[in-house]
DNA sequence: AAACTACCTCGACA
DNA sequence: ATGTCGAGGTAGT
């Protein structure tokens, strides 16, 4: 750990259970956040470069101040409404949508539904983002057929080749996200599949295209009112119904026109960059807890037709109600390989001490080199299963990790 | 409507 | 060492 001085951070209580950092940045909502060793993550957001902290009571942030050149280079900062400047709690408030609270939330879900109470528990704190919906629209055009760490990649390429830079920190160059503008020149697309987007780099010109023509802040007209950019008073988000409010469903059908963007994304830039929490993305993660968890896929639903993702949706607003699209970020997280360890952890405490134990003979440290790959391969097979199944693994690797050790 | 197929790239795995 | 596979989908038949 290096050394952290938290004493100049500005900080916020918030516990582990209200607002998980480390899960929620990590958990594909958002490509661009980066940690450095001590645990300080940052990212470059509205024309500062915001640094954060977490530990068991409190956020720590504090936004570096940049020795900028004195026109902004951005002068529309996205999510804030013009000529008004946010302060950094406003804007931590606002970004990590901090008013909901989500331990009643998940009690609220957990009562609900049986198998959301018995995955959640080791999954708190994932919350939903409010990100600039532009962005967000173009993070997960990003992601169709694709894995997070590249559409990390791809999201980084974009605003170090199209974004303003703001500053640096600890040597490495802060670059905000691009406007739209900036991605509708001649020569974009081509340059973004020399820079490795494949075919998406036509969706996202076609897309900044599009978007650049309609008139400014179409994108945040189709923003739930009750979650406005910083400065604009909530208002009513329409009346409730299964098949979602009405603004919703509008926002929805909107993105749908723009290239590259079908209901999954659509869902996604309506749950994440425009306050909709009844958007429920339904990607193959979604499609197979749905399948495994909730007797989809068989019969009319045998296979993820739009008729199927749609009545996906309304299964899971009815069950878990208004914000249905924030716990099935719950879900969607306790699924996901990057977390799959967390199943597991007691026996990576077990495989620690025992290095420890037997530090300094050769031997035992190549079988417990051997134990640690039998390990990976029971994680990848045993991650969709049953968490009891897990605890048997752990208790048969642990075993085999005694006999090897005799030997 | 539903079912197929092509689509870029990159790291993991055999 | 080289081939195959699949990753948070979408657009076009």
């Amino acid at each position: 750990m290096g050394a952290l001085n938290l004493a100049e951070w500005q900080k916020l209580p918030v516990s582990l259970t209200e607002l998980c950092i480390n899960t929620t940045l990590r958990c594909g909502q958002s490509f661009r956040w980066r940690k450095n060793d001590a645990g300080v993550w940052s990212m470059a957001l509205h024309n500062r470069i915001l640094c954060l902290h977490q530990d068991l009571e409190h956020l720590y942030y504090k936004s570096l101040k940049l020795e900028m050149l004195p026109a902004p280079p951005n002068s529309i900062p996205p999510s804030i409404a013009p000529g008004r400047n946010a302060n950094d709690s406003e804007l931590i408030q606002h970004y990590f949508n901090l008013t909901p609270n989500l331990t009643e939330l998940y009690q609220e879900w957990s009562a609900a539904d049986a198998n959301f109470a018995k995955k959640a528990p080791k999954f708190t704190g994932v919350r939903i983002l409010r990100q600039d919906a532009w962005e967000a629209l173009v993070g997960f055009i990003c992601s169709s057929n694709n894995n997070i760490a590249r559409i990390g990649q791809m999201v980084h390429k974009l605003c170090i080749n199209y974004g303003p830079l703001l500053g640096h920190f600890e040597g490495e160059p802060y670059h905000d996200f691009p406007e739209p503008e900036a991605l509708s020149h001649d020569g974009v697309e081509a340059k973004l599949r020399a820079l490795g987007f494949g075919y998406r780099a036509k969706y996202i010109h076609r897309t900044a295209c599009m978007v650049a023509a309609k008139p400014e802040g179409w994108l945040d007209s189709l923003r739930n009112p009750e979650a406005p950019v910083i400065g604009v008073k909530p208002s009513s988000g329409g009346e409730w119904s299964a098949e979602g409010r009405e603004g919703y469903r509008s926002a929805h059908e909107q993105l749908l026109e723009l290239q590259g963007v079908g209901p999954k994304v659509a869902d996604c830039v309506c749950l994440m960059g425009l306050g909709w929490g009844e958007a429920v993305p339904v990607d193959t993660h979604v499609w197979q807890i749905a399948q495994r968890d909730y007797k989809f896929g068989k019969g009319k639903h045998s296979s993820l037709t739009k008729q199927t993702y749609d009545a996906i949706g309304a299964k899971f607003r009815s069950l878990w109600g208004k914000e249905a699209g924030w716990a099935h970020s719950v879900l969607f997280t306790a699924d996901l390989r990057a977390f799959s360890e967390r199943l597991v952890a007691k026996v990576e405490k077990k495989e620690e001490d025992i290095v420890v134990k037997m530090e300094g003979d050769v031997e035992v440290e190549e079988s417990v080199v051997k134990v640690e790959k039998v390990l990976e391969k029971c994680i990848k097979r045993e991650r969709d299963e049953e968490e009891s199944k897990v605890l048997e693994v752990e208790e048969k690797v642990v075993r085999k990790t005694k006999r090897k050790r005799k030997t």
